[in-house]
DNA sequence: CGGTCTCTTGACGGAGTTCAAAGCTAGTGG
DNA sequence: CCACTAGCTTTGAACTCCGTCAAGAGACCG
């Protein structure tokens, strides 16, 4: 049952778990699968559940004033995704949550995700971990995004993670890095001789 | 002892803790004071504690490759500072650390840091909030800056950290919102008729 | 094969940078 | 207690990177 997610969670705690923990985490999520462009939180709206992608793809992004998306996050397999601010705090969400393929998910809600970090401690320290590592890789973002260009960011980008630059469209890693698509298509084609 | 680091606790817990957990942590800690303008962590050498101010401020930055600082994190009384990439990884730092006023800090080792998460859930539950709530506020700070021009994220910055612009000097404040002292200046200018 | 979505390219515009200089402020030492 | 200096802030003018507007080419899907 959910090798992708036990091996989430050993890798994350570095060392195994045994049967009987797992098992009992595993009891907190249920799958569900999603088609292409599902959304699955709303700003405006509480998000209920973090995700865990077992197979597919999806991201996350800010609408601003004006009505423009400004990607926060992609998701792949083995990734969590959720509007965290929302989901601990009950609040209005801030962010959307949209699939960019056709997806199978695991979702944990706020009662299972409190009930299983209560009851197991080795589950709030992995939950500790994943909330650690993604603070210093946004922590990172954020620095390089206040003093790298845009040109230096994208490289950084497409090595870090080939596999984001693989599967999404130009215009979200665009407006992930910050940019816009078609600053991101001028950046590849002046990088083309350099490479 | 330490009496507002306990209130930090409590607060982030949402609960009081008992007299026994709090010793048993605050034995973990040790007070040290530092001049103004000392370097707590600095790039490319392992940072071995998380800092603790009980008085004082101070700042993280990251110095680009013209040598050039980008404020990261500015840091008050009651608030928890370190380079937690080095920390939790115990490779050479990315950022640098420095106090910006004569400073009380309570330090904890990665030793003691995990050893108080191992012997008491609460403690490493504390620690999945405050990571938690880090994390929530780092991704919000990155969406305005790819979403909101200079002048909005100053207005939002002094309405959210009044206390950061009272004590910080404005220089620092342009670097953590990305943007030069001089444009800073400018909006500054702009804003008062609007006031 | 038609329509929509995505990527590319060009010309122009603007928010923020760079360079430079002057004014202001706070800390230091005589 | 004042004078001096170093660091911070302000201001001006020119510049640059990226954004905006617009149009066309290509890709994907029903």
């Amino acid at each position: 049952m959910y090798p992708l997610l036990r091996q989430n969670i050993e890798t994350t705690l570095g060392h195994s778990i045994s049967d009987a923990v797992f098992s009992e985490f595993a009891d907190c999520v249920f799958p569900k699968t999603f088609d292409k462009k599902t959304i699955l939180a709303e700003e405006g709206k509480i998000c209920r559940y973090s995700y865990f992608i077992e197979q597919g793809a999806c991201y996350s992004y800010l609408i601003d004033q004006k009505g423009e998306k400004h990607a926060i996050q992609f998701a792949l397999e083995g990734y969590w995704i959720s509007d965290l601010y929302s989901f601990f705090s009950d609040r209005k969400g801030i962010y959307t949550i949209e699939t960019l393929e056709p997806s199978q998910m695991l979702l944990l809600n706020k009662q299972n995700f409190q009930k299983a970090c209560e009851l197991c401690p080795e589950i709030d320290r992995f939950f500790r971990l994943l909330a650690q590592n993604a603070l210093v890789a946004f922590q990172y973002r954020l620095a390089k995004t206040n003093s790298e260009d845009a040109e230096s960011r994208y490289m950084e980008f497409s090595n870090l993670h080939p596999k984001f630059n693989q599967r999404i469209p130009q215009y979200l890693i665009a407006s992930y890095l910050g940019i816009k698509p078609q600053s991101l298509s001028r950046i590849r084609k002046e990088l083309v001789p350099k490479k």
